[in-house]
DNA sequence: TATGAATGAGATTTCATTCAT
DNA sequence: TATGAATGAAATCTCATTCAT
């Protein structure tokens, strides 16, 4: 694959970096696999062999730094969530007017999920788990509920301004706004072939996202 | 394992007639085991050896009445989804204004989710295997456009009284039900746990599906 | 084992004897194989596969019937101390003078561990892990403690005629010739390495045995 | 795995000198780890990176100092003989009566077993191995024939003095001692499983130490 | 002397499926 | 139609040991 790559290492005299030795790298490249893998798979049928050759260490590394299988689905999970966290907080959802800081978040939310399913799919995969891998972090609540304060935020500011419904839970508009937004991604080859609908092409998004906004504007709207 | 029981069952001169070795009862049970399986455990999960043990046939009756765990998989995907279409029908819509009509259909499509969270659970399993399975069905889709068709008809009424937006597709609007239906179920775990919010008491269930209905209302009216 | 049995049932025009199909036997020679391999290696030391391959079945069929290697030596050490018991039973102690029952079963106990090791050398393993595999058995007490009930017998019996110790506590009896008798089998390759002596030779044995016999003799007489 | 610590290290201007870096105390603190997880675990059960674990030293360290987990282990055999051996020479047996001196000898050995059951352990474990890790020790016999000629000294006062018998031989009399101090701590759990018998209580252990020595007394006595 | 990172070989266990009657 | 026994292939995990600095 990396012919070039290693090429390179055996040059010049300094023996140079011939192997990883790079504790963080070596994790983070498992965890990148991992990702894959079990987004792709479940956590059943994910292969601890598959995610081993995705890397450039070997299968004995990933029970040196994780422990067990379990054990990296749960940093999986973690490290999924918390990339979405630290995505939505480059949305700079306060200097936008309410309304338009909901439909900005919905609008993120919905392509988030369509262009980075692996989230939408280890949250499922968890729940065929009845969630007891994820209930096992113990840091998993606490910077998850950023968004939340996020919401709540916009929504103060919008009933402030006479533009927003006053009655609107932060925890249940997120719940909607997900709901709608990770179906597209949970639900995309069932709903297409027993209903016979076009999920995929780039205006089925497009129209689906429309429609998603539509109703959560509908939904918040005074 | 249980020798002696063995034995007794060859021994004596009783007959083999004893039992009465009903066919489309043991292919029933094998069913209906494997329908508990698969959603609580997965297609990965799922031990063929838990679904007989689930039965009072045995493991080879599995192969001898289905072929294969996948085949069985796919007996039980058909037999969930046909399930909720015959359990909409009995809703007579066309019986209620269009307006009701929707509304009743919102709450039979949630409660119908929770109470029998089988059905929700398949569909994401399904999903996460790409829908493979599902597409070597000849027959899912046949009998299940028939909500679809419920649902475009109530919108025909709907928009003819001036009751219901005109713009209403039922594909979307099913999609939008289903959705916020079914992420109750298929994300409880996750959602309850990561943003610390009941979502299993009585009032935290009938509190969301309130919520789902004034959604969907607010989507469809005019 | 049970060759005749299998020829019955497979006589007649049904073919032949191919495979062992017969689970008794099967377990049978498993746990044949497990004893010497486990009193050979202990139970870290010793391979499932090695087990296996001292079978005519294969590994697979040890879980099938013993579910892991764990359980499959707990069914080892019973095996092992319930065949003691029974060759003890036939040594008909009742029928002999007391002093004489006693030095006949210390003879035994002496020459029986030194000619099935197997059993000694178990013990000590599974005292290496504290015990804490046989305790899981619930059978283990009930079967062994004829010996104790025996020993009483014959004490009680010496003690009437005046040839015995009335003070002998026969658990500290059997404590005292299974010690003896013992540490010639767990102790033989340390002792004769350190101390330079022939533990082995059948001279060397018969001197010990005498001596054994002498020193529970001294110690029971009035 | 603990990166920022080693950062730390590594960082700033102070050189190297900060730890003592005392080769001897390393090799005894690997010595004194491996003697208890050996003894506690058996040769295959001991894990390297446990005994690792129980030093300030690492994994590496062990292999620097002693080559391999086998010689590691060899090391240990011969560390625990020999200090069993050292505390025997505090014993003064010449300065005691013959008869007083035996009894002496034999509360000692069985006390000291049981105070210090690693050594105990060990040995039954190389046995299991058939001796053949102490057979490779150069110096075991040398230092250990110390026990077996001051028995003979004390026999041959005894002898003398016309207290204790003639005939009786130093190794065997060793050995009857050593079988009945070893067997107390060597299968205590099982024997009192097995048997029901409380072996580790206070009292227990001081009964049968009488006995022991009462059997001791007898066998010995002219 | 000291240490975290890395690994190959091999161990136990699992599981869908088939055999033989 | 029914059933216990059997199995190959492959999965997860373990562990002593070495690498590279």
């Amino acid at each position: 694959m990396d012919r070039q790559l290693k090429m390179k290492r055996t040059n010049g005299d300094a023996p140079a970096v011939s192997r990883p030795r790079d504790a963080e790298r070596s994790k983070a490249e498992i965890l990148a696999a991992a990702i894959r893998e079990f987004s792709e798979r479940g956590l059943n049928g994910a292969r601890v062999d598959s995610i081993a050759a995705r890397t450039r260490t070997n299968k004995r590394m990933i029970y040196y730094y994780f422990g067990s299988k379990e054990r990296l689905y749960v940093a999986v999970l973690e490290d999924a969530y918390r990339k979405i966290r630290e995505a939505e907080k480059q949305l700079r959802l306060d200097n936008l007017p309410p309304g338009e800081a909901i439909r900005t978040l919905t609008e993120f939310t919905f392509d988030y999920h369509w262009r980075n399913p692996q989230l939408a799919k280890l949250v499922v995969i968890e729940n065929v788990h009845k969630g007891k891998n994820l209930s096992r972090s113990k840091t998993i609540s606490s910077f998850n509920l950023s968004i939340i304060d996020a919401i709540a935020k916009v929504l103060r500011r919008g009933a402030e301004e006479g533009v927003l419904r006053r009655d609107i839970d932060p925890v249940e508009l997120h719940m909607t706004v997900s709901a709608l937004s990770l179906f597209h991604v949970t639900n995309r080859y069932t709903f297409g072939t027993v209903f016979r609908r076009d999920m995929v092409s780039d205006e089925a998004v497009a129209q689906r996202k429309k429609e998603v906004v539509d109703i959560i504007s509908r939904y918040v709207s005074v």
